[in-house]
DNA sequence: CTAATTTCAGTGGTACTGACATAA
DNA sequence: CTTATGTCAGTAACACTGAAATTA
């Protein structure tokens, strides 16, 4: 049951905090996931960058922007990164010259595939004490939260994690 | 069923990936947080020292740092904070006296009260899709991987989230 | 001597804001 | 004129490292 009697404000209750526990598994996640990226020099957000890119093809900033979850200002930098390795490449939109249109090389491809190998490994060493069944309902629940997120008050525009 | 497969390498499996779903719902509702504990002249770390005060009592820094899971050197400027707001008082141990005992005065249990109030606010409404059931299975299985990442490597010493 | 505690100085990735030039 | 896009400059909280001084 849950425990939200107002009487509990202490410590007890700080253990139970369900956004410290968020906070502390995604630092504890992140930490072990950039570790392991960082063996392909790579970071999560190129992670992201590389699969979206394959599965929408070609695509400009803003909807990298939007479907990444990475700001525009900050992608700016991580395209420079990829750019710099061979993994993506940057042209102008002819239909809209206000446009970069980013494309995955070859290179990006088989990078995304070594990243996602590392990325397996990580994800069965965070999850290791969550069965299966466990692992599909934790990202149910957190899918459902962002969800939900999404259509309140965000600083951005569309739908990142639907 | 889990998807696993070594075929899926794209962005349908990066909306599906655990750990940056779980990054992406921690940053939501870290911002959330910190814009309530903000409207206290607060933020989260300012919780965790007060919430740890108040079931403990007067402990070290040391101590206060392995139970928050703020590092000891950042943990300096929160009790810096707090002792400006008089929320808590740095005084010497005098049992051992390389250590400070950080003590909760009765400002600072009422704003722990306050505090607390804020976050079951922002807690209702970052968890607003998912039933009671459902809260209580989220904080156990966060709870499950925090308390297997402390039986493995980490930076730090002691269980803080056990 | 070694080890623990507090503190400081500093790094790096991240989230986020605001502004600008360009082009639709 | 308004809006979208890419870019840059900058801020703040955070996670983390390393080292120093003090004391056990």
């Amino acid at each position: 049951m849950s425990d939200s009697t107002p009487e509990m404000a202490g410590a007890a209750r700080l253990r139970r905090l369900p956004t410290r526990l968020l906070s502390l598994a995604a630092t504890y996640s992140d930490r072990r996931v950039n570790e392991a990226l960082g063996r392909a020099d790579a970071r999560k957000w190129h992670y992201a960058v590389l699969a979206t890119l394959d599965e929408f093809g070609p695509v400009s900033q803003a909807e990298l922007s939007n479907r990444t979850s990475i700001y525009r200002s900050d992608l700016v930098a991580v395209i420079n990164e990829l750019t710099e390795q061979g993994l993506v490449e940057r042209s102008a939109d002819p239909a809209d010259r206000r446009r970069n249109l980013i494309t995955l090389t070859g290179q990006g491809h088989r990078q995304l595939l070594r990243l996602g190998e590392l990325l397996a490994d990580i994800e069965n060493e965070v999850l290791a004490p969550l069965s299966p069944a466990q692992r599909d309902q934790l990202t149910h629940l957190l899918t459902a939260v962002l969800h939900h997120r999404t259509q309140k008050s965000w600083p951005k525009d569309s739908d990142p994690a639907g």
